[in-house]
DNA sequence: GCTATTTAGTTAATATATTAAGTATTGACT
DNA sequence: AGTCAATACTTAATATATTAACTAAATAGC
């Protein structure tokens, strides 16, 4: 008996899941004219006003060769800048321009509401458990335990 | 307050469990010349000897396009061949070579040991709401729920 | 029988991923 | 100070992803 079937293997069912689930998403911001990883970008931006080229790869997950690129045309665009940073000049900041904060206004309605509307697609127990399970995976220590809610602390006892 | 932190919105999860897993089975392959959409052929092709370019695309989750240009290479490297097929002239099959089907040999141990060890690494229950997660995710309608049993429904692949 | 439509595959253009190698700074060490 | 190694980013080469348009073969309708 085969070890196990390439289609149920997990990295298959990931790949799956991201397809099934990013279409939505996309549809959205390349109506605005910007791909999956300036997106990305963009909404890493709007939660650090200013950011090392380095962090920014490791929270966008785009390889820092490709993040080049990317940061490129969203520079092309007028959506972002670079700015070298003085206390240590090998380091790139980047911030988004007036115009890329503009866009999280513009966008961010639409994708709150596909996100809403998918989290509503899963009972809330099978989410908080894929939430876990994938936190596991990423080597993540996860904070909640699907199951057993961890009980309020006790008083008595700090230390574990 | 934000709607939803960006690092732990779903899709940025799913990203990250397979930045996590996939190096590790990418070391393997890489190892003997193949990548990633390379090895994904060669493995739907050893569980179906002959099979039509578009179910290979669906199987591999490799856009057609792209898949052009997999088995291109693939094809140079006399590891699959391409037969037209008689009954609908339209139809490109798909098979391995000798060759290509002896790598399965060569590769597959490793990859089911670091597989293994994957599944492992999550306590069977976690690897099983997480599999049951992720078809959920999928619109693949579930065959085993982690908690109760469900009937299993009439299934339509649909695309799109 | 003939046309319109659909299907399976392909090509083209642009954007990213992957790996390795290269550059400029910085920091540690002698 | 001078050398070496590490860091942050960049470039280069090849492989894929994404979208749209295009071809050939099959099918539906009339």
């Amino acid at each position: 008996m085969a070890i196990q079937d390439f289609s149920h293997s997990l990295p298959m069912m990931l790949y799956r899941a991201l397809d099934a689930v990013m279409p939505r998403f996309r549809r959205i911001f390349t109506a605005a004219g910007l791909t999956e990883q300036q997106w990305r970008v963009l909404r890493v931006l709007w939660e650090h006003n200013e950011i090392p080229q380095g962090a920014l790869a490791n929270l966008t997950l785009i390889p820092p060769p490709s993040l080049i690129g990317v940061l490129d045309r969203l520079t092309a665009n007028g959506l972002i800048e670079r700015r070298r940073y003085e206390g240590d000049r090998r380091v790139v900041n980047v911030a988004a321009t007036r115009a890329g904060r503009r866009l999280e206004e513009k966008l961010m309605p639409a994708v709150a509401a596909v996100y809403a509307e998918l989290r509503a697609s899963l009972d809330s127990e099978t989410w908080a458990r894929l939430e876990y399970g994938l936190q596991c995976l990423s080597g993540d220590t996860p904070v909640t335990h699907p199951e057993k809610k961890r009980a309020p602390r006790p008083r008595t006892r700090s230390k574990k």
